[in-house]
DNA sequence: CGACGATTTGAATAGGATCAATGGGAGTGG
DNA sequence: CCACTCCCATTGATCCTATTCAAATCGTCG
């Protein structure tokens, strides 16, 4: 059943750097294959060991990519608008490495892989749209590698509080866009772990009321923190 | 200065899944273009941050990945031939998100990266085997967060035990390929934390003598570890 | 108001890191 | 061939970090 996409949603689509260049056929042909749908919130879209038969684009809510092992889970990443995920294992026709649910209510383009797979064949100018797109996430992944393997939570922290005061224009107010339990799995710690953090960068002028984060003494967080481009951009 | 490749090394570069597609001319003006080079041991060849002037292949030797911050540092892959890396930088025109050493005498191939994105702007066969190559590489990272977020080290190191076992011909006799100090800052641990971990596997049919480990007891010793192909596989 | 979930805090434990010291080859030079 | 040295690995002791379990608090939503 496919349903019927939005006019005022596929320039949105459209405009995405993956899908920019792509020749018109082959982006009416992937979108006509593909369905448009709202889902709620806490929707488990797939799962990890899955084939994977769509390539998913986040077209409006958002997206939290987790993996399990054994009796534990971890949040991998967040997708936002409008932004795509298991692009690799589309191409690769494989299994999904992670699994993904709604964090809110969501709107989500579903692009059947075969289409994708095809598109990608024919379309000379979508192979090298999905290069661009794919060594980008390889980058992210060794950039969040990095941040594991060298940094100790409490600087993961102070350097993802640095982050989302970047991002949201340098005010030094900070608001928190996940819920903590999900920033402390992303961080790679327990919630209480992350809230003793929290404690630990006070004396560094981190101070926090519910899910606003006052920074009073950014040069004293970044002294701790040691910002390093090549983990903390995410550009390049 | 431009060292004159043996004919007897082509085949094997041409012969990469990344190259295999390639049209004759660009390979020919990469070749062309390119350095055929003997490092000693222990020279670092690129540095993380510096500019991606060159796609490097390994076709014989070994080359270690690593990253530095602060003062720490870790080993983040070992590439083997016939193996490339830093793909991801040289085709985002971007600067390196790691460093890279010879661990032996080691013959390397560079290609220059400006040569390797004209081959891909040229080449669509090119760009679609690098899209390939970095679906695969790019699914490698993702599985070493996982290993890393979901694990404790003595599971991790009891799956690299059984990786290396099922890569060796699954006899329970392993020979481990890197040194210990190595071994550990690729399982994220310290030398002593590793030489212990080795221990808490001694119940489980580890037995370790110098660089040979014997596995005397698979069965246990994958109970404790929980092999999972979405984390331990290579391929997939 | 009451219930539920999320967060915080406390206490105890476990896991890992660090520092220090000891053993064990591999390679060097005598 | 042996002594010496150096580096790596191991072991012990201790410290620090993070997890676990438990309980209290807070806020939100019916």
């Amino acid at each position: 059943m496919v349903i019927a996409m939005r006019p005022s949603d596929l320039p949105e689509v459209r405009a995405l750097d993956l899908f920019k260049s792509v020749g018109d056929e082959q982006f009416s042909t992937m979108m006509q294959a593909s369905y448009l749908q709202t889902f709620p919130a806490q929707v488990e879209l797939i799962s990890e060991g899955d084939p994977a038969d769509f390539l998913y684009i986040v077209v409006e809510g958002c997206v939290e990519l987790f993996a399990r092992a054994n009796g534990r889970e971890s949040t991998m990443g967040m997708v936002r608008p409008v932004g795509s995920f298991i692009l690799a294992a589309v191409l690769k026709d494989a299994v999904y490495l992670m699994s993904a649910r709604t964090c809110q209510r969501s709107r989500l383009l579903m692009i059947p892989s075969q289409n994708v797979r095809e598109a990608f064949e024919r379309d000379e100018a979508f192979a090298r749209s999905i290069v661009v797109e794919l060594a980008s996430c390889y980058r992210s992944v060794v950039k969040e590698h990095k941040d594991l393997k060298l940094r100790s939570a409490v600087e993961r922290l102070a350097n993802r509080l640095l982050r989302y005061n970047a991002d949201q224009g340098g005010s030094g107010r900070v608001e928190l866009p996940y819920g903590k339990r999900t920033i402390a799995s992303m961080l790679a710690m327990t919630p209480e772990n992350l809230s003793r953090a929290f404690n630990t960068l006070k004396p560094y002028g981190v101070e926090v009321d519910g899910a606003t984060v006052r920074l009073t003494d950014i040069t004293s967080l970044e002294t701790l923190a040691k910002p390093n481009p090549l983990i903390d951009d995410r550009k390049t």
